[in-house]
DNA sequence: CGGTCGGCGTTAGTCAGACTAACGATTCTG
DNA sequence: CAGAATCGTTAGTCTGACTAACGCCGACCG
């Protein structure tokens, strides 16, 4: 919880503070570095979607169990979590996120009772159109610096480098 | 490293080590979304990074704070976080590492003693060396699946990127 | 000259995500 | 049937980004 400081109401926001993006002097050797530039990029876009999307309530991870349960169906935690990359020690707190908001309901599979069957409710539904909207605009607001020819070419990039990780 | 089933011993903590890179399905809408690529191509950039900079016991700040003192010469903690991006509040127990490790003085700024002023040590230079090496060889290792045109497109973009940062 | 404002370094603490360990319950396998 | 493996869950670690507050000092203003 925040304590207001109660007189001025206000601009929570006003932040008058620290010229983050001063960009005064950044040493060569960091400021070409590829490793670098892609981490501070990732920082921004994961902010900038972080924040979107707390806006209405919702984290990135309800947004992948969202859009994966709609492609594949219903399913147990187990097949969620390799989907989803999300730990499924992670994911338990997600589902319950989720399962409050009426978006997805978990019961016991009656085929094995170890797991769980999670399955996506028309409010799950409309849920996720709505987060993909949100979603979409972010994309906008990142990539915005970029014409969609490079944004072509990053994602293809990007993509090469994603799907280098098990190889 | 992997631990190997040797030879029906107990196995106990054998991990049979999740397949994470299984990559079995991902829902079209995540696997395109160019967020998300970013996000995960930083995330593994960052492991690689992190890991090879721990083998020789260092961390990332380290490597950007030292090259910072170098090019830019001795400097206050605030200018250096200005510079590196680093919050001065984080930046304290980075100074303090590299203070332990001989690389870096810390001393008060006789000017004015609000300050402390940060210099490289003759070892600190050598320690920059040697981190230049090791980041250079993780720059392979991560961007190893593009050509050398491709990493060229690749920094220009992101370069686009988090230059529009402040604008 | 005294006071207040603001910059400085520091401590402490929040929050999120990635990841590991362990455990009870269950099912599979030999 | 016994042991191994799977599933969901709890708890906890680690790192990085970020905020709040504080004591110290210097600058500016009346």
């Amino acid at each position: 919880m925040n304590e207001e400081a109660g007189a001025t109401i206000q601009d929570a926001g006003t932040a008058p503070a620290r010229p983050r993006t001063a960009r005064e002097g950044t040493a060569e050797r960091l400021q070409r570095l590829p490793t670098r530039l892609l981490s501070l990029a990732a920082l921004r876009s994961d902010r900038l979607v972080t924040e979107a999307l707390a806006r209405v309530d919702a984290r990135k991870w309800h947004y992948a169990v969202l859009a994966t349960l709609e492609q594949f169906g219903a399913a147990s935690q187990a097949q969620l979590s390799d989907r989803t990359r999300i730990y499924s020690s992670d994911l338990v707190s997600v589902l319950n996120e989720l399962a409050d908001g009426g978006f997805v309901e978990r019961g016991p599979d009656p085929a094995d009772r170890r797991r769980n069957v999670v399955s996506l409710t028309a409010a799950g539904k409309r849920r996720l159109r709505k987060l993909d909207r949100v979603v979409a605009a972010v994309q906008d607001d990142v990539f915005g610096p970029l014409d969609a020819t490079q944004r072509g070419q990053l994602a293809r990039l990007l993509t090469v480098l994603v799907d280098s990780e098990g190889a």
